[in-house]
DNA sequence: CGATTGAGTGAACAAGTGTTCACTATAGTG
DNA sequence: CACTATAGTGAACACTTGTTCACTCAATCG
């Protein structure tokens, strides 16, 4: 169970109300309720919607707050959503954090990296949904940032490998290449993920095993890669 | 220049008109309108929007037909996204039909691949920025649509390369997964290629550039591949 | 030929939308 | 302490939305 999520929706912000206290400095309760916008989009994405199919009324509705308010935080969905990119950003980055300081399994790394990552994805599935949705779907400029997260993460992930001495024949524009396809294939990867029936453990075997030997088979690649002239 | 790009927006199908005569089988017209609804909602992304955030009613006003007309053809916005993906179908597996007829180019046969493939994306535009947007950010029921359309392409293009002698060591189970790789990695590529900057000659080189790079280690992994024990 | 069918109409509906505005009441300020 | 700045309110606005219904009128059929 994921930490952020409250699983209750937040309601009544009563301001002279006896109960749940606005306690806290002026601008942390306006960052909370800023937090509580972004939640109540990931909620409401979290039945299967798409970002797009969002409306600011809603929004506010799921954050319990009247919509006026909503203008305080931010001008725009479309605003609402580079936020959420960004905490996408964070969230990739958090795992690739995560994966330096555990180090690589000695053995069958490839499968144990797949698992931990298959986790990551269901702990955190309100942003991958997101991500997912806004990926191909939302409005030009939040596709671009999530392009943008992602070229990042590559990259990062490309450094990563560069300090870690693995495939060290191969040029950084190469690793670059290879980390790219490596991070598509995981996004694609998420979207299979989280789309997996509740029950079927068989189909989440087979997805599993599918994404692993594509892995295997881009690191193939990657060890075979010849610089082109 | 696509041959179903219209360019101008259908209006005025004014009954008794002397203008543009419906003209034709009863069955005809009702289908001719169909396929104007349908081209009302690729034109209506055609401006960047998602398939998630059209309304029937601007699809209808698009199509030059009243609110009411709508449910003549589809009860749902979703049933005509569903259609849309049959389109979209149809014109992947002309593509693969096509590739097959004109058989491969024998040097440099993938780069090569890769210019057809841009050229037809471009041609084909909306319904590649149609399957991008729903892809992740539809209905769950587009999604699965779509995601069957894909496993069904590469499941043809496995196929070919089965029955065209290439990789012939490999057994049909990595095939279907090399190809699902290629898939996804085109599917990819095609949201790149659509959201190109209009004068940039530099970045399109670089990005067509990437992504023969990538099917490169795509191949470079699948001849290097054995069977999992 | 006259009768039937059904694609498209136009008006109406209840409900939902984004945005604005004057407002309240409270945390932070001097 | 009184004063100010501002996060959140609640009502109002002008639209747009999906769906329904009785309707028209031309292609089709007996």
């Amino acid at each position: 169970m994921s930490a952020e999520t409250t699983g209750e929706t937040a309601r009544k912000r009563s301001r002279s109300g006896s109960t749940s206290t606005p306690s806290g400095s002026r601008s942390a309760q306006k960052q909370r309720t800023r937090e509580e916008l972004l939640n109540a989009a990931l909620n409401l994405m979290d039945t299967g919607r798409g970002f797009s199919s969002l409306s600011l009324r809603e929004v506010t509705r799921e954050a319990g707050v009247v919509p006026a308010a909503f203008y305080r935080h931010f001008s725009d969905l479309d605003e609402l959503g580079l936020a959420l990119v960004e905490a996408c950003g964070l969230t990739l980055r958090r795992l690739l954090r995560e994966a330096r300081r555990q180090g690589l399994p000695p053995t069958q790394m490839l499968r144990s990296s797949v698992l931990i990552y298959k986790n990551y994805v269901k702990a955190h599935h309100r942003y991958f949904r997101f991500a997912a949705s806004a990926r191909g779907g939302g409005s030009p400029s939040i596709r671009k940032a999530i392009r943008n997260e992602e070229s990042h993460f590559a990259h990062e992930m490309a450094q990563d490998m560069r300090n870690l001495d693995l495939m060290p024949r191969l040029p950084m524009a190469a690793l670059e290449m290879i980390c790219s396809l490596v991070v598509t294939t995981m996004m694609n990867a998420a979207t299979d993920i989280l789309d997996l029936p509740e029950g079927q453990r068989q189909a989440e075997k087979e997805m599993t095993e599918n994404f692993v030997m594509q892995l295997r088979l881009i690191f193939l690649g990657a060890r075979a890669w010849r610089p082109p002239a």
